[in-house]
DNA sequence: CCGCATCCGCGACGATACTG
DNA sequence: CAGTATCGTCGCGGATGCGG
């Protein structure tokens, strides 16, 4: 995928939709929010992870915006949150099927990612 | 810290991380914001749109966003802007060879947009 | 100690009107 | 047609308090 002639005859869409304007809008809204991507992203490696865990591994988050996201990804049906009712608390997240369904497209953005020069 | 213990043996399921944790985060720093994943996905589509072009194909974007959403596209060296000096003035924007990178990526997550519910 | 809620301040964002 | 200016709203960061 080096060579740069794949640019010659580009006319049609080099992405195929694949579903409705309104449905990538829609998947789009639920995963906008300033750390919804790191939050699974950090949960693809960790796959059952407390709350002071995800902290620890995104340091620059918040606890208030941790739990605000978690809370909005779980509404989504994106992550899991299972309550121990026990001292202390222990309450852990994951990824449900439709999060970890993700998985190739974090598999390319973290290519992407690579790729860039991170500017 | 990048040092992150390996306690491996996880499910196949996990996304292998292919970068660093800070070019991951770097990368999605440039992608989020309300509305640059629609420009760009927008952009796949009609390759070479005008301003008037974008806001007819989102229309629940106001201008001024679509401009400062583009213009931090632009920095980040996702996408083009092309200024024709005449009159009426004529601006087209496009994708760089780093936004069409994105290809992979948008096509998992449309395809992953037509499986969620929605919402 | 761990998980979570609340109050405050700032910056991103939405809506409208205006300029070249 | 492309872009700017202004104002109000809301997401987000920071600090504090509270229950288990």
């Amino acid at each position: 995928m080096t060579s740069t002639d794949n640019k010659v005859g580009y006319s049609p869409k080099s992405v195929r939709p694949a579903c409705s304007a309104e449905q990538a809008e829609a998947a789009l809204r639920m995963l906008e929010g300033r750390w919804k991507l790191v939050i699974i992203f950090r949960l693809f490696e960790r796959p059952v992870a407390r709350l002071s865990e995800l902290q620890r591994a995104i340091p620059a988050v918040t606890q208030k915006m941790l739990i605000q996201q978690l809370r909005a990804l779980e509404q989504d049906g994106i992550v899991t949150r299972t309550v121990h009712a026990q001292v202390p608390p222990k309450v852990e997240y994951g990824l449900t099927d439709l999060g970890e369904a993700l998985a190739p497209v974090f598999e390319h953005l973290l290519s992407w990612a690579a790729r860039n020069p991170g500017r």
